[in-house]
DNA sequence: GAGCAAAACTAACGCTTATTAGTTAAACAT
DNA sequence: ATGTTTAACTAATAAGCGTTAGTTTTGCTC
């Protein structure tokens, strides 16, 4: 009779949830079963149900904390007297280091969100939706100061979106690589460019 | 008792992979169920069997289309003489239109291949592996040539494989929008960078 | 129209799934 | 030591899955 460690000022709940980000990773959220979860946390699996409510609040708590975290970012970085160029920057950074901090679960938001239940599915999407805007009109007033030039905001911050998205598949050089470097590398590429 | 359609020319074979394409992005692999894609088709279920192997085998050959469709293009890219920044840009291109062209396709290859089987599993990764060694390599000739700042390649290769990917965000807009300005604007924000 | 192949159907199998109910063991407070 | 709460357990349920077997219908060829 294996029980759950939890560290102190850690609840069981979220030790639960971390192991889950992880699976869900690994083999994504229809395919874990709450079977290898229980295995993966040394307990049968109807123990669970003592600390969580269900399969798919466990996917809930995941996206929204991790949307939230990046909702309150770019609401501090909007905030503050900056260049468009800095936000945008410091908007990239936050990204990169957020995907290396908690790769499981940015990684579960990025890839999973579609099996979020109504209303949560629809609410993820108004706040992602959100977030875009306000990237959109960081770029808008870029170009109005003639920081950017002519482009097209939407796709523009789609494209950066996307492009730091590519971190995923850094996870497992994490350590072989010095992040710095790494952060400075993509948001030169993503502001100048690569050519000379 | 409904029939599957298929136009001349087509097999009906085909008409069921597109169909499960389309299923598959929309639920993802595990999610979609041979009775939902009966249902699409007006058919039961059983029915599929008579022109398909099994569910796996409808990723398979989804997974495997793509991927050599585009490693088709980078050979071909690969060996025309042009300077490196013009190969980019054509992959870069081929990436747009390609998407754009055959979007459940490429939006399953991309998200969905980690529920191959072995050894296909395997495979699909050394040739994504190939893929990004050939992008890499044209990016390393850049900067020897020095058309390209001294930038990390590997990281270059997955920024610009990750970004092209904010395509898929685009599909709904698909009719608005000028597809060529679209690519400018992709292109040049990987090359150029978006500062003045 | 008869014969035949293609492709549909119904029924069912064996398995896995998330989850609930009911019970027992452990941990803690008194 | 005793009573109580927490959290584990076992057993079971209902639903859904991919797939197979066996049968019937359809549509083409002669």
């Amino acid at each position: 009779m294996a029980k759950i460690k939890a560290a102190r000022n850690t609840t069981k709940n979220a030790v639960i949830c971390k192991s889950a980000a992880v699976l869900f990773r690994k083999k994504g959220f229809r395919a874990a079963s709450m079977r290898e979860l229980a295995i993966a946390l040394g307990v049968e699996a109807p123990s669970l149900y003592n600390h969580i409510g269900s399969k798919s609040e466990l996917l809930r708590n995941i996206c929204f904390n991790i949307a939230n975290a990046f909702t309150n970012n770019i609401d501090t970085v909007e905030a503050a007297s900056n260049t468009a160029a800095k936000k945008i920057e410091q908007l990239i950074r936050f990204h990169i280091q957020f995907m290396l901090k908690s790769f499981d679960e940015v990684y579960v938001s990025n890839h999973e969100w579609k099996h979020l239940e109504e209303p949560y599915f629809t609410e993820f999407l108004n706040q992602r939706k959100s977030y875009e805007s306000k990237m959109v009109q960081i770029i808008k007033n870029g170009i109005t100061n003639k920081e950017f030039r002519k482009i097209h905001p939407h796709v523009t911050v789609l494209t950066i979106l996307s492009a730091v998205r590519g971190l995923e598949f850094w996870q497992k050089y994490k350590e072989q690589i010095n992040v710095r470097a790494l952060e400075n590398n993509i948001v030169q590429h993503l502001l100048k460019g690569i050519t000379k």
